[in-house]
DNA sequence: GCATAATTTTACATCGTGTCAAGCTGGAAT
DNA sequence: ATTCCAGCTTGACACGATGTAAAATTATGC
């Protein structure tokens, strides 16, 4: 396991990310990817058999570089089912900064680059796994309202979480965070929560 | 203004519009389209300069035949606010099936398209004209929620009716369309109007 | 029927992906 | 220190898709 080797397939997946997270969504090219980390497209090549690979690689960096496991933690140690409902929100919506410019990047890529989207798609459901979580704490505690099955109710919650929403308030029409994440634990609250 | 010429320009754009709503988003490539429609891939050139001039016009042929306006005129007529909410809503979840195949093809596209999704942006935009509408209404019967401003009640009703929520609950996880709206009007009226 | 508009045919330039095969180089092992 | 070799570079090519161009052909409308 050489030490180069894993030197430059890192200094290749950070590539690939910061022109992904570049402004002005870049349509990265191979040879954008070669060029920016000083190396051969060959070279890329040889560490990636082809775009979408390397794609996905990049995504699956990205991810372990997040510990998303870690900073969750925090949400899951919470006394009871709406306190950690409350936890669970807060940490989702500290992430969504920090990765939307990703999801932007590969929604613009093509159709080819279909595996990569799976491999974001994943990510995306291990955060809807936490909502299931929370959800069956609230349950376990009698909070949740009657009318709503679990599976409902982690849909539904999975749904008003969403990141699109973010987007739309928060990027696009000047929502502070704090605004956002205020009224969407209030909304949550008012949708899940017996009152 | 001959006749042959609008007749292949709106075979042209009929077959676009079944190849992206296709099952199984295939690539649309020039050759697809002209095949599709029996012409030459010049004849397609001859019609649209481009890939993007094609789709965009390809997107605005869709919004014309789904004469959106006329749907939407019975929510205007709602007596007040609240029911105009209700209806609206209702309105706007019967178009999501008819427009999210095509949402959905446009994302697979690649970055190249990018006018195609700005295209796409307006027709969307519209639809929050419509929200917008309806959260006045709501203002002037002072049913509206206090802390809540207009545009704030406006972002945070589009964000609650999002697309890609209908798409999670009811495409992926079997809701019912009846019970979606269901949630969706609770939920609606708990986050905007005064109890 | 004739003029011309629309479509076809043929050919070509360009660009990006992915493959192949030598050639070069620096660092590790003996 | 010499050798060896993994990893990188150089250069060249096949392929598929977009877009351009011009001549030949077909059909349409007056």
């Amino acid at each position: 396991m050489s030490n180069k080797r894993v030197q430059t397939r890192n200094l290749l997946l950070e590539t690939v990310l910061s022109l992904l997270l570049a402004p002005g969504g870049s349509p990265l090219r191979m040879v954008d990817v070669a060029k920016a980390a000083g190396v051969t497209r060959q070279t890329v090549y040889a560490h990636f058999s082809n775009r979408s690979e390397m794609l996905i690689s990049a995504i699956l960096h990205f991810g372990d570089q997040l510990d998303i496991e870690a900073r969750l933690a925090p949400s899951r140690t919470a006394p009871d089912g709406r306190s950690r409902l409350e936890a669970y929100t807060r940490a989702m919506l500290e992430f969504f900064p920090e990765i939307y410019p990703l999801k932007q990047s590969l929604m613009r890529m093509g159709a080819s680059d279909e595996e990569a989207k799976s491999a974001w798609q994943d990510r995306i459901r291990a955060m809807k796994e936490g909502c299931a979580e929370a959800v069956k704490a609230l349950k376990s505690d009698g909070d949740l309202l009657e009318h709503l099955s679990e599976a409902q109710a982690t849909d539904l919650y999975f749904t008003l979480l969403s990141m699109d929403g973010w987007a739309h308030c928060v990027l696009e029409n000047g929502w502070s965070d704090a605004g956002y994440l205020a009224e969407m634990q209030r909304v949550i609250t008012l949708a899940l929560v017996k009152q």
